[in-house]
Order: structure tokens, then sequence, then C-alpha cells
RNA sequence: GGUGGGUUGGCCGAGAGGCGAGGCAACGGACUGCAAAUCCGUGUACACGGGUUCAAAUCCCGUACCCACCUCCA
């Protein structure tokens, strides 16, 4: 059975089909780093992150770039009002995204190459379209230069949309364009207002790149001029997706053969925008929630379906994906080495993820594997089928990648020596039939935050 | 104005002509000293109005409401 999946072009699901056989080259647009990361932007990272593993798992060689956009507008803002030099803000928001990845267990990709590391390979593609009469400095010695749409007949294909059918900017600053919707492929540098650091030198003077052509450029240099799989977030797809393609191909590069597109997440109904306070940032939501929850949270729901996020609907989701790690803890495998030499996956699983990486149908077979797990005599199988599921959707517990350092081992250790002597003197009540006592030591370390359960083994506790 | 998406039970969230995805919560039962966990069982949901069909949440027409994008937001 092959992968299927759907393609913004021709809106719909088709056969995965790579240009080179048995190897996937995927590029993903990633962030701007401005702020701190927060639920929405880190979804993206976690559908392209399964895409990855599956892919992978289906036997494909994956190169998978996703780039960093490290100089732009909003950076250049930000850090003004911020006080310290764009690079610094940029960096230390870089950094920022990284750690929520790790949080997330998203693994890195082949290279994240950052813009401003690719001038030259821009200033090079700017040119040949230049050349190629597909672009122009501006006439108003600003020093930008712009794609002139006007000479590129195909323009809108990507999202179906006729330039005469679209909105005029309203932005309106026509600078030296031709067209109003000319967009910037360089931008030159504004001696008054920006920094000396944010300009580069060009053929066309000093500046900066325009927001669309890094991708073109990066995508091109590490991937080669086709490639399999372009990514990112639905708000992409225009302009920045078409601009990539239009000025790609105009400089006669096919581009990508697949564009994939995830759906938003919105709070209370509206767009989950940087300008929202911090109450959803990724360091702020883990103070909450474990990472492997909020990834579970995030692979449950369709990566082409707009989710509404709340905490009540995160909190439900950790409550299922506890009752998976408590399943695995009963079948004793769960602190084993046991990632990587799982069991097989179940065949609706398989059929699920090929299918547009139906995830949400995937995890209702995990779920049926853990109920027959549950009631078989020997869980363990199904057990290691279910770690199978979790590992392809990178939320296996067991995996390092999401920590579970040596002082956890240590606290566990001091809290059970704690925990087992009242556990002692709760079974000598038991023995004794003396309940009131024995539910009042139980009462007792629960108030502790731990709970206790009575199991055919004796009892266990966990921190609730 | 253009383009696209959505409205599913108490809640989250799949599905895309005919067997009630899955999860959370609830209720009943089994197990348990009581719990917890687990298992078994219970719900007749698809925005509204028409239509097509033996059969519609799913297709068609219309209506309402919501959302996204239209030049630097994942």
């Amino acid at each position: 059975m092959t992968f299927r999946l759907y393609d913004t072009v021709t809106r719909e699901v088709r056969d995965f089909v790579p240009l080179e056989e048995g190897k996937a080259g995927l590029y993903v647009c990633g962030l701007t780093v401005q702020s701190e990361p927060h639920v929405g932007h880190v979804r993206s990272g976690v559908n392209f992150d399964v895409l990855q593993r599956w892919l992978r798992h289906l036997g494909y060689e994956v190169t998978f770039i996703r780039n960093i956009t490290d100089i732009d507008d909003k950076i250049l803002v930000k850090s003004a009002e911020q006080g310290r030099p764009w690079y610094n803000l940029a960096y230390a928001m870089h950094r920022e995204l990284d750690k929520a990845y790790a949080a997330l267990n998203v693994a890195p990709p082949t290279y994240e190459p950052a813009a401003t590391g690719h001038v030259p390979e821009m200033i090079e593609l700017i040119t040949e379209l230049i050349g190629k009469g597909h672009a122009y400095p501006a006439e108003d010695g600003s020093g930008d230069v712009y794609f002139d749409v006007r000479s590129w007949p195909s323009y809108g294909e990507l999202t179906h949309q006729g330039v005469e059918d679209m909105e005029p900017a309203t932005d309106a600053d026509p600078r030296g364009k031709r067209d109003p919707r000319d967009f910037a492929l360089w931008k030159g540098w504004k001696k008054e207002t920006e920094p000396k650091t944010a300009a580069w030198p060009s053929p066309w003077g000093p500046g900066r790149p325009g927001w669309h052509i890094e991708c073109s450029a990066m995508a091109g240099k590490y991937l080669g001029h086709a490639f399999d799989i372009h990514g990112g977030g639905v708000d992409l797809r225009f302009p920045h997706h078409e601009n990539e393609q239009a000025q790609s191909r105009a400089a006669g590069r096919p581009f990508a053969s697949y564009w994939m597109h995830n759906a938003w997440i919105t709070t209370s109904g509206e767009k989950m925008s940087k300008s929202l306070g911090n109450s959803l940032t990724i360091p702020n939501v883990l103070e909450k929630y474990r990472g492997i929850e909020l990834r579970y949270y995030l692979v449950a729901a369709h990566y082409r379906s707009h989710v509404e996020f709340s905490f009540e609907a995160l909190d439900e989701a950790a409550k299922a994906f506890q009752r998976v790690e408590a399943f695995l803890e009963r079948a004793g495998v769960s602190t084993g080495s046991t990632t990587g030499v799982a069991g097989e996956l179940p065949e609706a699983f398989v059929t699920a993820m090929n299918d547009d990486l139906g995830t949400p149908a995937a995890v209702a077979v995990l779920f049926e594997a853990v109920r027959e797990g549950n009631r078989a005599d020997d869980p363990k199988p199904h057990a290691a089928q279910v770690l199978a599921m979790l590992d392809v959707l990178g939320l296996d517990p067991a995996d390092p990648a999401w920590g579970g350092g040596g002082d956890d081992a240590k606290l566990t250790a001091a809290i059970d020596a704690l925990v087992s002597g009242l556990l002692e003197q709760r079974a000598e009540a038991r023995a004794a039939k003396d309940w009131a006592r024995a539910d009042a030591i139980r009462d007792q370390i629960k108030q502790a935050g731990i709970e206790v359960e009575d199991t055919p083994d004796g009892p266990k506790w966990t921190v609730s």
C-alpha cells in the first residue's frame, strides 16, 4: 500500500511518488525567531516531525530541511523596542525554539539553515531573475529589488487565484513597484532607521533579503532545484509559498512536487497571535503539562484540522495518554529499553497513517490495542504493538528524549523509602481489618500528592 | 471583491452514501474491606430548510453563523 497525502495544489489526496526512488526531500518553513514560541508555532514542528518519522518508517531516506528566519522587519522592530541588537534577539529566540522542540521530542531536521547564512545564494538567484526579466531593481533608488508578477503568467497557480482578483495591497506604500502585487526580493538598507549590522553588500547596494527568497535559495541549495515535499502553516500559502514557487520556477527551477499545509490552533475562536500575551508559550504550558502530553494532544488531531485550544481539552488529552502509560507500566515494559525493538504495527494503524497521516484513526487503533492488552492474560504482545505505534508517533515514554534524568531516580528512591514505611503500617491495619486506620494512612499519603493503588502484586504508589 | 476551510452527542475529536472511530466525563454492573486501576454494558450526535436515493452526518440546491488568507503571521 502506498503513502498518500493531500496536496494543496491539486486539492486532493494523491499517491506519494518521490523524484528518486527510496528517497524523500522535505522542506518546511520554520519560524521567524522574534518571540517565545507558543503552542501554535510548535504544531507545525510536531506535524512535520510525524511526517518525517512516517517516511522513515516506510523506508525512505529522508532529507529534511527546516529553516530559521533570523532577519526580518519584525525582528528589527522588536529588538529596537527592547533595546538590544537584532541578532541577539533572534539568537535568543532561536534557542528558546530549540528547547521547545526538544521538550516535545521533535527530532532535529537534517539541517536547519538560517537566512542570514545564505545571502550569497539569494543574490545569485535574484541576479538570475533580473537576467531573465522577472525582477527589477526599484526605480526610486531605494535599493529594493522586486519580482515582476506580471512577467510570470502562472503567478497565483498555487493558491488558484488570478492576479486581477487579488486585493491591491493596502499598505499604501507602493515604493518603487511597477505593480502593487510585486514583492520584494531584496530590501535596500534604510540608513536612518536600520542598524548597519542588518545590511549585507549586494550588486544593488547594501540591504537585506526579502522574506520569500531565502526559502527558494535554501531549498535549492540543500534539496536541489526539484524536490518532493514543501510544508508549512496554512497562512503561508499566500503570499509566502506562492512567491517562493513563482520566483523559483521563473528561474527555471521546478521546485516542490507536493505542498502540505497544517491548520491553525486558535484560542477562543481567534488566531493565536503573538500579541496574545504569554500564557500559551511553550515554557508556560510545560509548567503544567509534560511535553509528551502536549505532543499527544497535538498528534491526536489531524494536521489539516483546525484545533480550538483549551486547557480543558489538553487536560483530557493528558488523562487519555496516562491511560496508555498506565497500561505500559502494568505490562512491565515501560522502563525497559524496548524502544526500536518493539512489535509490528497493526495493519489498521498503517492504513490510517498512509492515508494522509491519519493520526486520529491511528490513535484509535492505539487505544484498541491498549484495551485488548488490559483484557489479555499476557499483555506483552499488545504492549509491544503499542510501543511500536508510540514510537512512530514520537510518543514513546521510554524515549530518552523526554529526559527523566538521574535526579528523578534519586527522588523516587527517597520517596519510596518514606512511603513504604507508611504502606507497611497500612498493611498491618488492613490485616487487622482496621479499615478506618488503613484509609487514614492512605489519605495521609494522598495529601502529599501520592496515590496508592492496591494491585495483585501489592500496593503501588504514583505521584498524581 | 477574490480564494479556501468549518458548524458532529455533556465535552474533545474522527468519518465522508448503508455495520454507533477513539478519548474525557456520566450512569449501571463485575472485581475490591472500601477505593483506585481494569474489564463488561448504557447514549441513538451530525447548524437550518428543501431535494436526490431503497438508504444521506456523508451527494445536490438554498439559508444562517463562524474562521483563515489576499504582500513579509505556524
